[in-house]
RNA sequence: GACCCUAUCGUCUAGUGGUCUAGGACACCGCCCUUUCACGGCGGUAACCCGGGUUCGAACCCCGGUAGGGUCGCCA
């Protein structure tokens, strides 16, 4: 082990080459934040001549998914962030993968044992949640007290051996200030009584965020970490961690949080934050990234519209500006409209429209829906029409029905919703297998469910095969055709999402 | 609540002590172009969070307040 760690640090003290990272749990959609991180990591390291890497976080065996990784590196690719090494580019450092890196980190963690800069704790979820409690309540930081610190080599080793549950921690310095380095913030004082002795192995024997980080950040040559302003609390924790490995800690360089029109950080609840859902609007990717650009950072003559290329040449990290900036749909309009017209000919407009949706391959899912509703060719476009279409307009007055209330179709619409974004796989059976569980669970009939939905999905009371165009709209314009008609309905405040979300909760649990 | 970050038009930003009666862009409003709409052009409304310092001089530096955000998980 030691040897290992002996080696890589001589790698280190080679000329330094910028290289930096991206780094995504597989747990969801492919989100704009990601893209916003990938990006200025991309143009710092390539400005300089340096490596991108993507490396693909998924120690969460419970939540990451194969779909989602692989949803996230076309995401990425779609916009054209392309990386030096990765999951599916092998590199000198590989795997890029955390899942296959389990050994990397399990004899990592077993050396700061051995020199007694982490140990072994089996405390329960119970006691640790007691704990905390009462920590709250006489208004201290919650922090792990360190009961299983005073454990003897014995008491531990007879543990063990019973097969007890168990994580380790890290060690943490009583008390001291740490001075976390940041490129565009300078020094950051954090007191070490602030800090939690952080979980670096869980009890499925899977490292923590935290380990895996600082480990794979070093055996990988990061030499500089672009990430969210969220994780400057825990720089702290990663500093100590170089410091028990005896590593140089790379650059820390902390970029603002991307937010919604309400100032908080950017969520799907208040904002479409997939990728996805701006491929499927038909936003230009060249347009999505400019924009991304345009947040916190600006081009030094002021130009507003720059191509990846360009922004690259022109890159200073100085330039950042660390007022948190609002994702502002609006703005993204204007700016794709500009790319369309100022860098699309008439034939390229053909070419990329036909990429995105004109195409045979998507008429040919759509035509088995419509074939056996038309007469004549000129009755097709107004059929089809919702396939291609973004957001239709709606009125509360499509949406509800005569014998329900705003609130009972927020509910099937809000219920609906939250099983889509349950949903495995998305194809037409499932959707109909939800959507009669909907109708269980709100004990109505399923013409009654289908009634709003029919208008949210088509913005017409009538539609071809509802479940068979969702599959063809796929999850992402779905979704947001859902959301979109709960919002024209007043949207769900903070107050009835809890009380919706309890009683969802409940039925959910009494369906499994 | 504790800790941390941030603070220029509604929004994205320029501005790094004098050239700022604060510039550009989106949105909004008006006018022009136009059979309509859009595009385009022209013009308009609109901001240095507050209070103290430092300085001959502060949007820019320092301190305090306020506000917003983030973090406090065997999630990342």
């Amino acid at each position: 082990m030691a040897r290992v760690i002996r080696r890589s640090k001589k790698l280190q003290s080679h000329p330094m080459i910028v290289r930096t990272r991206v780094a995504p749990s597989p747990t969801g959609d492919p989100h704009v934040g990601t893209a916003y991180m990938a990006l200025f990591s991309l143009c710092f390291a390539h400005q300089s001549g340096g490596q991108f890497v993507l490396r693909i976080e998924d120690t969460d065996a419970e939540r990451s998914t194969a779909e989602s990784e692989q949803s996230i590196l076309d995401s990425l690719r779609w916009l054209g962030l392309d990386w030096d090494e990765g999951p599916d580019k092998p590199g000198p450092h590989g795997p890029y993968r955390q899942s296959e890196r389990l050994d990397i980190y399990r004899e990592h963690v077993e050396h700061l044992v051995e020199q007694g800069h982490a140990f072994h704790c089996f405390c329960t979820a119970g006691r640790l949640a007691e704990m905390r409690a009462e920590q709250m309540k006489n208004k201290q930081t919650t922090r792990y007290d360190g009961l299983c610190m005073s454990l003897s080599n014995d008491e531990v080793a007879q543990k063990l051996e019973a097969g007890e549950e168990h994580v380790i921690r890290m060690k943490v310095p009583e008390e001291g200030t740490c001075l976390v380095q940041d490129r565009l913030r300078g020094e950051i004082p954090i007191e070490y009584s602030q800090i939690d002795m952080q979980v670096l192995q869980k009890s499925d024997g899977n490292p923590t965020y935290h380990l895996a980080v600082v480990v794979d950040d070093y055996l990988m040559e990061i030499t500089h970490i672009i990430r969210g302003e969220e994780w400057i609390n825990s720089a702290p924790k990663h500093m100590l961690l170089y410091d028990y490995f005896g590593w140089d800690m790379p650059e820390l360089i902390h970029m603002p949080l991307l937010r919604n029109p309400d100032k908080s950080k950017l969520s799907k609840r208040k904002n479409p934050t997939s990728i996805r859902f701006y491929e499927r609007m038909g936003f230009l990717p060249e347009a999505v990234l400019n924009y991304l650009g345009m947040l916190g950072w600006s081009m030094p003559d002021g130009e507003e519209k720059f191509s990846l290329e360009s922004m690259i040449e022109h890159f200073n990290i100085e330039r950042i500006s660390l007022g948190a900036p609002v994702f502002d749909v609006d703005k993204l309009k204007w700016l794709n409209g500009r790319w369309l017209r100022e860098e699309l000919d008439d034939d390229r407009f053909a070419d990329r429209i036909s990429e995105w949706a004109y195409n045979r391959e998507s008429l040919k899912r759509i035509i088995p829906l419509i074939k056996e509703r038309v007469d004549v060719f000129s009755e097709v476009s107004d059929m089809i029409a919702f396939f291609a279409s973004g957001l239709p307009a709606l009125e509360e007055v499509d949406l509800v029905a005569k014998n329900q209330s705003v609130d009972d179709t927020k509910k099937i619409l809000q219920f609906a919703l939250w099983d889509m974004e349950a949903l495995a796989t998305w194809d037409r059976d499932q959707l109909n297998t939800l959507f009669e569980n909907v109708a269980v669970d709100l004990d109505l009939k399923i013409r009654d469910v289908l009634a709003p939905v029919f208008v949210a999905i088509s913005g017409k009371p009538v539609s071809p095969p509802l479940f068979d165009s969702m599959a063809v709209l796929g999850p992402d314009m779905t979704r947001a055709r859902m959301k979109h008609a709960i919002d024209v309905l007043g949207g769900v405040s903070k107050k009835l999402n809890k009380k919706l979300e309890k009683e969802y909760q409940s039925i959910r649990r009494s369906r499994t």
